[in-house]
DNA sequence: CAGTGAGCGAGCTTCCGCTTGACTT
């Protein structure tokens, strides 16, 4: 017999919690929601008050029959899920399927994981807060409306198993966009001055800009030459002091931001390993949207800043979080124990922790301090003047431990940053050498594409998104072919640079790469397309302010100004009159385009997104003959394909020669272009253009091919030809027939015997199931 | 691994938010 049964989201925070109460309380958790919507149309009865048809989920029944068993022999159920929407919703869950009954419930929160604040919480019990139960359960029939009478219209009208909702769609939206703002965007050239004075004394050199740029070469060379003969005076020089304050304590997006910074990896990577930290006790609770440090925690940041820096390095602060929409329910992401300065781990939880450890000491440590001297230099020709900037660090404050990164909006600039540099003394009406002076012509740079991590950002200002779905939202648009996350190769551009040295003026024309990406979200041509769809369609759905606009809604809801059933009848009518009606009147969407005539046929060329995915059709299904089709290539799209683009696509596949009797054929398939020669393949090395490939090319890439097959096999059996030892991209493995088999670790190579591969055979999981999972491949390659 | 692109139309797909494993690559 239990006397007390209380429950709370997380396991983690589970056994932290039984820790803290007597042997009177049984601590379990509920793994977030117990139960959801069944997944079919009938989920929700919209002609009747929006009524829901819950169901416990396959995966969550053993839990609640442990829960429930539990629940009937305790005397008290204290409910301690989250504070927020969805935390008082899992407690009414909670309440509903257990069977509880209201005399024996009680509904505790807390919003920190000390004993203190435990206790506190179980004095002051409550009951179960319907208003904030409703506004949920319109925040979830309002999704599942959205998400269900969508994806259905998409299927129809654009390709089956798409999908659209609030989030995801919004998602696409801005990077469909922001793709659109940049193939429109025209870089305007300016020439920039950049001099380089030297005081007169040995070493003594520094650099001075020109505050605006010339927009063409002939005004920037009018400048160098008037500089020719020219004096120049230090005119004013301003010493003032500056300030920088450390940031905020992380929060699940700041988390991702810096992680995807400041060590490459994916939201869906950092947010992995901060589990992995969580589950271990290093740090608090990784899904939070809240800044807040717990009294305990700035005690405890305090004591370590004062140990390991002194009491000059600490300021205690107080974050407060700006963003719209913000639930709060936990602190921000920092350590368990501050005094922990790293952690024993992989070296990928080590990193993350200790950025996670910096970040917190650091908001809790004072500001750095710099003097910034700035110095104005007067040319005695011209009414422009240079300027030069110098900072130095006078005192490093938060700097010592961490420095927050800024989204790299970089595309071709190497410039070097002239702040955070020393000038030499210097004296107003001091007289100084020109070494030498430069005009570099420099272009303006298009908005930058979105990573995982800077949409994270955006989608957190827009209130769209919460800390649990923020990875899971980037998965499912890159799943769904909306968006592919790719590196792209830039091309090169010249510049032009004036240089004025020793009375000559000299130009140079420099190369410089523009346009080069790296781990960068691009929308595909499905995503263009559905986006123009749904915005055509659904402006409303899609709109940046939708979320904004409901949350609103879901907040009268919460404290009780609000019916929540007349908040959906409002949006629901006009909303499934829109779909009835779009479903009715809109035509199929393919996004079409219509590029021109072939000269040479008479036939018209169009591109536009077919079922296998975008296309260019040459020839219209009215004609006699039959179109001609090919696929796009990669990195080619409907939006921006030229005709002439579009024409070569038609050339291929193309004989380039023979080769031991045996024709070559040169085409691209899905895995980029390649030769096929004799019924085998070889793929084509990147940046070799398919149509430039001539003979002699194309016999080399052969036999290079052949080459490295050869040498990659360490070991032919003899019992068995089909049987060898290859070197892989991993090492050695063994390939049998068409199976690929791992080597034991530790094996010696050389030792393997025929008998040995034979049993590694038998033992390889795959020989068993091999039959049922090749019937589950060629079943889905005739659904697609 | 590397073709495809008409229509017939069974039965399937799909949302967002709260939590972890149990799986394979």
């Amino acid at each position: 017999m239990i006397k007390n049964l209380l429950i709370v989201e997380s396991p983690a925070k589970a056994k932290t919690i039984e820790g803290y109460l007597g042997s009177d309380f049984l601590v379990k958790s509920s793994y977030g929601h117990i139960r959801d919507l069944v997944k079919t149309d009938d989920a929700i009865d919209t002609e009747n008050k929006f009524k829901q048809k819950y169901e416990v989920p396959a995966d969550k029944k053993a839990v609640v029959s442990e829960l429930k068993k539990l629940a009937k022999e305790a005397e008290t159920v204290w409910l301690a899920s989250d504070e927020d929407r969805e935390g008082e919703a899992i407690s009414w869950h909670l309440f509903e399927t257990l069977g509880l009954k209201e005399e024996k419930t009680k509904r505790i929160v807390f919003h920190e994981i000390t004993k203190p604040a435990i206790l506190k919480a179980i004095e002051s019990p409550r009951k179960i807060d319907y208003n904030l139960v409703h506004a949920q359960q319109a925040r979830r029939v309002l999704d599942r409306l959205v998400g269900f009478e969508l994806s259905p219209v998409l299927w129809r009208k654009v390709k089956p198993s798409l999908s659209a909702g609030r989030v995801q769609s919004v998602a696409v939206r801005l990077i469909v966009e922001r793709e659109r703002e940049i193939n429109k965007f025209v870089p305007e050239a300016s020439f920039k001055i950049v001099a380089i004075f030297s005081t007169g004394k040995a070493k003594e050199s520094f650099k001075a800009e020109l505050p605006h740029r010339f927009a063409t070469k002939e005004e920037a060379e009018y400048f160098l030459r008037d500089c020719v003969e020219a004096s120049y005076t230090v005119k004013s020089l301003e010493k003032k002091p500056a300030k920088r304050s450390p940031a905020a304590p992380f929060t699940t997006s700041t988390l991702q931001q810096e992680a995807s910074r400041k060590l490459g990896y994916s939201v869906a990577r950092t947010m992995q390993i901060a589990q992995r930290l969580y589950e271990a006790g290093h740090i608090t609770y990784m899904r939070t949207d809240s800044v807040n440090l717990s009294d305990t925690a700035i005690e405890g940041a305090k004591a370590e800043i004062l140990k390991a820096y002194g009491e000059k390095y600490h300021k205690k602060r107080q974050y407060k979080t700006k963003t719209t929409g913000a639930q709060e329910a936990h602190e921000a992401i920092r350590p368990t124990y501050f005094a922990n300065h790293t952690i024993q781990g992989e070296p990928s939880e080590v990193r993350l922790y200790e950025l996670i450890w910096k970040r917190a000491i650091a908001s809790q440590m004072s500001e750095a301090e710099f003097e910034k001297t700035v110095a104005k230099i007067s040319v005695s020709t011209r009414e422009e003047e240079l300027s030069a900037s110098g900072e130095v660090m006078k005192f490093d404050g938060f700097l010592k431990v961490y420095m927050e990164s800024v989204d790299d909006e970089n595309d071709t600039m190497t410039e070097e940053d002239s702040d955070n540099t020393l000038l030499p003394p210097l004296e107003i009406g001091q007289l100084l050498h020109l070494s030498e002076m430069t005009a570099t012509q420099r272009f303006s740079r298009p908005p930058a594409r979105y990573t995982e991590a800077s949409l994270v950002k955006k989608l957190e200002e827009l209130g769209i998104g919460r800390p649990s779905t923020y990875a899971p939202t980037i998965s499912t648009i890159q799943n769904r072919g909306y968006v592919v996350k790719e590196d792209r190769d830039g091309k090169p551009r010249d510049y032009k640079v004036l240089k004025l040295s020793g009375g000559q003026i000299s130009e140079v024309v420099k190369s410089e790469m523009t346009g080069v990406e790296r781990s960068k979200l691009f929308p595909t041509d499905i995503g263009m397309l559905v986006n123009d769809f749904l915005v055509e369609h659904f402006k409303g759905i899609v709109d940046y302010n939708f979320t904004a606009k409901v949350e609103r809604e879901f907040d009268e809801i919460a404290q009780g100004q609000k019916e929540w059933t007349d908040m959906l009848e409002k949006f629901y009518r006009p909303f499934h009159e829109e779909v009835q009606d779009t479903l009715e009147h809109a035509d199929r969407a393919t996004n079409e385009r219509i590029l021109g005539i072939d000269p040479q046929t008479g036939k018209q060329v169009s591109v536009r997104v077919g079922r296998f995915g975008p296309l260019v059709q040459l020839g219209t299904q009215d004609d006699e003959e039959k179109p001609k089709f090919a696929s796009l290539r990669k990195g080619q799209m409907i939006e921006t394909i030229t005709f002439e683009e579009a024409m070569d696509l038609f050339k291929l596949p193309k004989k380039v020669g023979e080769f031991e009797g045996k024709e070559m054929v040169v085409a691209v398939g899905r895995f980029g272009p390649y030769i096929r020669h004799n019924s085998a393949f070889y793929s084509l090395p990147k940046g070799l253009d398919p149509l430039d490939v001539t003979e002699e090319q194309a016999i080399e890439i052969i036999k290079e091919k052949r080459q490295k097959d050869i040498d990659k096999v360490i070991r032919v059996f003899e019992e068995n030809e089909e049987a060898r030892i290859e070197n892989g991209r991993w090492g050695p493995f063994i390939r049998f027939g068409k199976q690929n088999i791992k080597i034991p670790k530790g094996t010696d190579i050389n030792a393997i015997t025929y008998a040995d591969v034979l049993k590694w055979v038998e033992e390889d999981p795959k020989s068993s199931k091999a039959k049922t999972s090749t019937k589950k491949t060629t079943k889905s390659t005739k659904k697609s």
